[in-house]
DNA sequence: TTGAAAGCGTTACCAT
DNA sequence: ATGGTAACGCTTTCAA
């Protein structure tokens, strides 16, 4: 800045004014000497540095994702990327750079999202222990978090599938087919999670609500030797409404190896409606949920959170935000097997 | 910092020195009050500023990865994934966050990448115009290029498939099959990249040395007729290579669309061999590429350089890294049809 | 072993 | 309209 500001003869100031384009009032500079600046910047190759405008201003314009287990990116979990095309679609048109950062996606210090880099954190993490929740609360920065029902963090604006309302959808589906002992299957770290548990209940909920007996819980491991029960006649259940997508590929994969058939012997269901259900066999009935479109308004509205700040307006009080979901009938559900 | 230093009774320096782990060799630090001074800032949930430590030590231990469209990411385009998960896996571990920047990747401004945000940079824009070209040889900071074959960039490490090879296995399989008339089918956008370029090429040459006919190329826009002649008796192709799986997933479903049978009218190749190649009908035969390996290894050697300048080492002078490819052979080749 | 002080490149306040 | 100057929070050299 100082070589720019030698070479036109003015002060780094009259430099900074007009190449910031911070629209500073207080200050002007002529159009003809702003003209020379930009026209010297250029010949000179000048870049900004972006560490010390960020110093400055405190402002990155940067946002941090945060994933739990980013190693499970792939086209069986169409969810991380559903979540990356929402948020790039948000944050690129305002001019906001996305990281992925190890220090919280992998040590698991959330505390790491204060330190400067970002002007806001997408929170899309489904399961937290106490530690992050403290920092997620007393994070410097606007958090917005994903998946998480409301009522469970408070001052934290939280984007969520309506669950109680697909579990409904699931329901009906299943018993105006017939069914009426069914089970919500879910893998070892998804129970631990706010959804994987809000999910579970929402199932419950509806099963209730509909006069059929307490759905069953299936958490399968490694071991899905308990699949094997399914085929037997006097089965626990006769239809399977899992926490994925991935997870409902596997119990089909699993039914077929030993020769369950789907949906004859039993129904299965999936949750996501990935473009995944469309290649199973059978074809994969499964609860929508539009990730990209959640995606896409959290990152909205942490965008404009961080503008509240920085402008000094008071935070949009939106707490929950609560998303349809449709349940996509395909082929994987059927009428119960007939005793 | 000073809080920190005040609290505790020592200068700035001695609290910057324990808590940044900079290993200064000039200075130490007693044991004892090294422990006060981490208990004292724990106690004051001290967050050291990234942007201040950036500005001073240059380093940010933040990567820029430039991708084309990143709109187009998706289950069809696993291609943005397998590259997300090889940077991730290299970069993750050492400590570095992986950032995808607007300034980049969309407004195509390249010399952002110079800013002072990132300590280095993977290019994997298939596509680059001469303004990109010289920011990035005169980048401040190193790069590393995904799919630039060898001999056109130079000074740039480079990590590519192995397009010759690959397409001299995908005119082997073809003419043991009984193919002699072929054609490369491309998009407009992709036939003006450099790798695009590079594969029409490398199949020409293939057919070449196989003895057969040259290639025909088909750029394929929105308008897809002119699949139409392949269902002809005069057919001018009988096997269609694809540059992409998704291109190829295109052409399978204008086929389907317009009566023609795959692979007994025609045979039709992809390109990366994606799980998308399990979901089409029929399976698509591709030509495997290891992006997920490459993007690890680009990485790894991007890490690798931004250590040796951060040393003040001569950079390690690996020009190109070229990649084996496989040709997964699935049910859409098969011998073509007889006369 | 410690403290004081000089920057890193930029922005913004307060004078002229 | 313009120029000096003090931060921003941290690292690091130098002197004690």
């Amino acid at each position: 800045m100082k070589d720019i500001a030698d070479a036109v003869g003015v002060s780094t100031m009259a430099v900074s004014v007009v190449l910031s384009g911070s629209g500073n009032q207080k200050v002007s500079v002529s159009p003809a000497k702003a003209e020379r600046i930009r026209q010297v910047a250029k010949e000179l190759r000048y870049r900004p540095n972006q560490n010390a405008r960020s110093l400055k201003t405190r402002r990155t314009n940067q946002v941090a994702v945060v994933f739990q287990h980013f190693s499970e990116l792939g086209p069986e979990h169409p969810y991380h990327i559903q979540v990356l095309n929402g948020v790039t679609s948000a944050l690129f048109p305002a001019g906001y750079a996305m990281t992925l950062c190890p220090r919280i996606i992998i040590d698991g210090d959330a505390f790491s999202m204060s330190d400067g880099r970002f002007d806001g954190v997408l929170w899309c993490r489904p399961e937290f222990d106490s530690e992050s929740l403290e920092a997620i609360s007393s994070a410097g920065v606007p958090v917005v978090m994903m998946h998480v029902p409301p009522g469970l963090m408070s001052g934290v604006p939280t984007f969520c599938a309506d669950n109680d309302g697909a579990m409904r959808q699931v329901v009906q589906h299943l018993v105006s087919l017939g069914h009426e002992r069914i089970a919500f299957v879910i893998d070892p770290v998804s129970v631990k999670s706010v959804e994987g548990g809000a999910r579970n209940h929402a199932l419950t909920r509806a099963a209730q609500q509909a006069g059929i007996p307490k759905p069953g819980l299936v958490v399968l491991g490694r071991d899905h030797s308990i699949l094997t029960r399914y085929a037997e006649k006097d089965a626990p259940h006769t239809a399977l409404v899992c926490f994925s997508d991935e997870l409902a590929g596997f119990v089909l994969q699993s039914c077929d190896r030993m020769g369950v058939e789907v949906p004859r012997d039993i129904s299965v269901i999936g949750f996501d409606s990935s473009k995944f259900c469309e290649g199973t066999k059978p074809r994969l009935t499964s609860v929508n949920q539009p990730v990209d479109r959640m995606a896409q308004a959290a990152t909205n509205h942490l965008l404009s959170l961080i503008h509240d700040d920085e402008r000094g307006l008071p935070r949009s009080p939106m707490a929950c935000c609560l998303y349809d979901c449709a349940l996509d009938v395909r082929e994987s559900t059927g009428p119960p097997r007939a005793h």
